[in-house]
Parts: C-alpha cells; structure tokens; sequence
RNA sequence: GUGGCUGUAGCUCAACGGUGAGAGCAUCGCGCUGUGAACGCGAGGGUACGGGUUCGAUUCCCGUCGGUCGCCCCA
C-alpha cells in the first residue's frame, strides 16, 4: 500500500516550502509596511460559528467532526469569523481602526481544480471600526502594494472595484422586484466571464422586462470613471440614491492621492458572491491568459453584529497562495529560491576530521550556518559537495593543523583563497578573503 | 456533490495490442589522494491501484484513486 497526499492537498519539499514561506514573507512585509499588525486563532472552531454566518449549506462544504464530548467543530474554512469573535471580545479597548492581518491554514471540502485546494493559505486584511472610504482605499491600495513588491505591473494585474450600493440602486431604478434581485447580482457578477449572448440568456432566464434588461444590458458592462458617471446621471435622473457612486468616487481618489491608481478601476462586473458586502467590493485579476480572480473583498458593516458581536464597520479582502503562486509563474516573477550556506568545511586529510567539527561547530555558535561532508573522501570531492549546497566559503583544514594551527578559507564567489590561523579566522569568520 | 478530458522514472517526454518499457534532466558511484566546470563510464528508479477482454495489455473495456476543465459553490 503506498500512500499520496490527500486530494487537494500538497506536499512541501523544500523547494516547494521555500516558495511557500517567499510568498508568506512578502505578505508578513507588505502587511507590516502598511501598518498591519498580525493574528491568528485556533485552527478549529465551533461548527455554529460558521453556521451563523453562512447557514447550513455551509456544513457541506466544510470538514467538520466531533470530540469526545460531542462538540461539533469544524477545521476553519475562513477567518472572518474568528477574526469577527475575536474582535467583538475586546472591541472597546482595542485602540481604533484595528488593523490586523493573517496568513492562516485553511480546509475547504471542495473539489479541487487549478488554484482551488482543499488546503490552502490564505493572507487576510482587514480595516475594522472605520467607516470612511479611506478604509476601503488603503485595503485597496496594500493589494496594489503587494502586487508591485511581486514586481507584477497594471499591464498584469487589475484591480475592478465597484459598491453594492451602486447595484442596488441601480436595480431599484430598474425596478427589479426583490425576489429576483439575487439572480441579477448572480448574473452581474458573471458578466465578465460571459460573452454577451450568454449574458443576455441569463438574463432572460430571471424572465425580467424588456426595459429591465435594457437597463442592466446596458450599465452592466460600465466600467471606469466614464461608466461611473453615466450611472450616475442615470440614477440621479431615476431619482434614486448616488451614494455608492460617490463612495467609489472618494475611494479613486484616494487611491491617487496613493499613486495606485494605475492598477483600479470602476467596474460594474464586480459585484462579489457574498450576501453580507454592503458597500465597496473589488476584486483582482490576473490579465493574462488565465484570467481569473487571484483576491478580492469588500466592505462588511453588519457581519460582525449579525454574528452576534457589536455593530462595527469593517472592511478587508483576502488571496491565497495557490493563486499567487499561479500568477507569478504565469508571469515569468517566480523567485529564485536557492538554499545557500554560509561555510562548507573540508578536511585534507582524515586525521584532521575532528577539527573540521569543532570548527562546524564555532562557526554555528556564532550563527553562521556551516556544514561538512559526512564522508572523508579527497579534497576535490568535498568542493563538489559544497558548490552543490551553494556554500559562500569553503574552510579547509590542512593536513599538518596539529603543527601549523592554520586553515585555508576560500571565498566561492571571487575564487579568492587566503591561509589564516584558526584563531584569527574565528574571531573574524567574514573577513575579507584576498587571494595570496 | 455532478459531467468531460487525463494518468508511463523525482521532472519533461517516447514506446503499432507483440523481445527484457526507453531518452534527456535530476540523484548516486567511478574516472579524480589538494580545489568547484565540462566530459566520459556506470548504477538506482517507472506503466497510479484493482478487475476484465486477449495467446499476449503501457496500449482496449470497467471500477477506484489522483490531476485537470466546466457546473454547483466560491467564505
């Protein structure tokens, strides 16, 4: 019987966890540079913290289990929840906004496809206890960051942002009756993915009338501050509220007074699956062949109260390393993560061996990584091993230490070699080596 | 959860239903008892798993498992 992984889970040989920690560094980076601070929580929960907030279908999808005890519990398939009943425990001495991120371990009992797991990390961001669009904008903006410390340019990746207040008052100048209002943010929401055949085939399948359709036909491909206008106009024509659009308009200005603007976008096929978003949502994208979402979030004013905890305003988005991962290669940015050493020591001869640990061992001591040959094998071979662990030096203990007291330390890089007196060497292991 | 496609060595790929399933890269050993390269020689390692059809299956069929594309969902 040989065993694989799981479906949907991954191995992490070190190559692979050396891209893995690269890309969580950088989220450690970006996050702190931007004022983040970081959290975390236990990797289950009660089964009802999720309940509550997604219902019971959520339990399908999801890996849940019993204790002992009974309790039912589930491995988190998200964090706003625990983020949202950590926060609510001490909202009133946490100093406002809160500004907290994660990068927890996530399970999802789903089917996996390409950048869709059912173990996943996940980087979190979230603005709490501020209502202003600067909330929202400096969300926005940290995903700007990130992508720019990827090195990936708005030729690459985009950011459309939308608000749901924009939609529904859109549908409520439409007059889209309430119950088949799900159905059209559903449709909206996909309208980038479909041509505009299919487009108007879902429509059609909500069985809206002809003035209706017309009206999402033709604002559901707005996009931009020319398409935030016409919406505009339209809506203050309908009579009907403009407050999502002066939301999106405050955020695009911030994000240019960020110098993000570059990456965002209005974009009314942004509308985001979740029903608890209430303002602001966007989404990123990746704009090369695959096309997909690689991050996205929103505002979420009420979720924390409907959860039980207080009412506060909240904002915040998440991405996985499965989709980021796919993204840089896609775009030719993976990074080169090559393990190095700092020393490779090598004896000359046998006997010399155990000076070869002792100075192994100094140089640790000192917290300079350093590593040997397991085998006494010639001189020549001993260099091969440590080129292939990419060791910066190689320190070579002559076969007459016991007399000279002398290693000869070699700088990999410029080939330069130097003998020193083990003492000296050791008080100064990064002197600069000069060939003699 | 559901439908399509797919599965050969660690990786990338060969092999008409027919000898003992090959190659490159990677790994290990040797050439190489005082310096990393290149090269040469050699070794280890595989038909995802289980059935069926057949004289004979990597090849055809079924199931399971995995991957992948779409649907559902997308927290």
């Amino acid at each position: 019987m040989r065993f694989k992984s799981p479906k949907g889970t991954r191995d992490f040989y070190p190559d692979d966890m050396a891209l893995r920690r690269w890309i969580m560094g950088k989220w450690d980076d970006v996050s702190r540079r931007n004022g983040f601070v970081e959290y975390d929580g236990p990797i289950f929960e009660d089964l009802d913290l999720y309940r509550v907030k997604s219902g019971d279908e959520i339990v399908d999808q999801l890996f849940h289990f019993n204790d002992r005890g009974g309790r039912e519990l589930a491995i988190r398939p998200e964090m706003t929840p625990t983020l949202a009943r950590m926060v609510a425990a001490r909202v009133n001495s946490l100093p406002k906004p809160i500004k907290w991120y994660s990068q927890p371990r996530l399970c999802r009992a789903e089917r996996p496809q390409r950048g869709r797991l059912r173990e996943f990390f996940q980087w979190n961001i979230d603005i709490i206890g501020e209502q202003s669009e600067l909330a929202d904008a400096e969300c926005i903006f940290v995903l700007v960051d990130f992508f720019r410390e990827l090195g990936l340019s708005p030729q690459q990746v985009e950011i459309k942002l939308n608000s749901r207040e924009i939609v529904a008052s859109l549908l409520q100048a439409a007059k889209v009756p309430e119950e088949k209002q799900p159905a059209v943010y559903a449709a909206l929401d996909k309208r980038d993915k479909l041509s505009a055949v299919a487009f108007e085939e879902l429509l059609a399948k909500i069985e809206l009338e002809n003035g209706q359709k017309e009206t999402l036909k033709r604002f559901g491909e707005a996009a931009g501050l020319e398409g935030l206008n016409s919406i505009a106009t339209f809506l203050r024509e309908s009579d009907v509220s403009t407050d999502g659009c002066e939301s999106v308009r405050k955020v695009i200005e911030y994000l240019g007074a960020f110098g993000a603007s570059d990456y965002c976008q209005f974009d009314m096929g942004v509308v985001r699956g979740l029903a608890y978003y209430t303002g602001v949502v966007f989404e990123a994208f990746g704009k090369g062949g695959l096309r997909r979402a690689v991050g996205g979030g929103g505002r979420y004013d009420q979720l924390i109260e409907n959860m039980g905890g207080p009412s506060v305003a909240a904002v915040g988005f998440a991405t996985s390393d499965v989709v980021i991962a796919d993204l840089l290669a896609e775009f030719d940015k993976m990074p080169s993560t090559t393990e190095s050493i700092d020393y490779f020591v090598i004896d000359a001869d046998p006997s010399v061996f155990d000076i070869v640990l002792n100075i192994t061992s100094k140089l640790r001591e000192k917290g300079l990584s350093a590593t040997f040959s397991y085998q006494r094998q010639g001189v020549g071979k001993q260099f091969k091993q440590a080129a292939s662990r990419n060791a910066g030096r190689v320190v070579i203990v002559e076969g007459n230490f016991d007399t000279s007291k002398a290693v000869s330390v070699k700088d990999m890089a410029t080939s330069n070699q130097a003998t020193l007196m083990l003492d000296a060497f050791l008080d100064n292991p990064n002197c600069k080596i000069e060939s003699t």
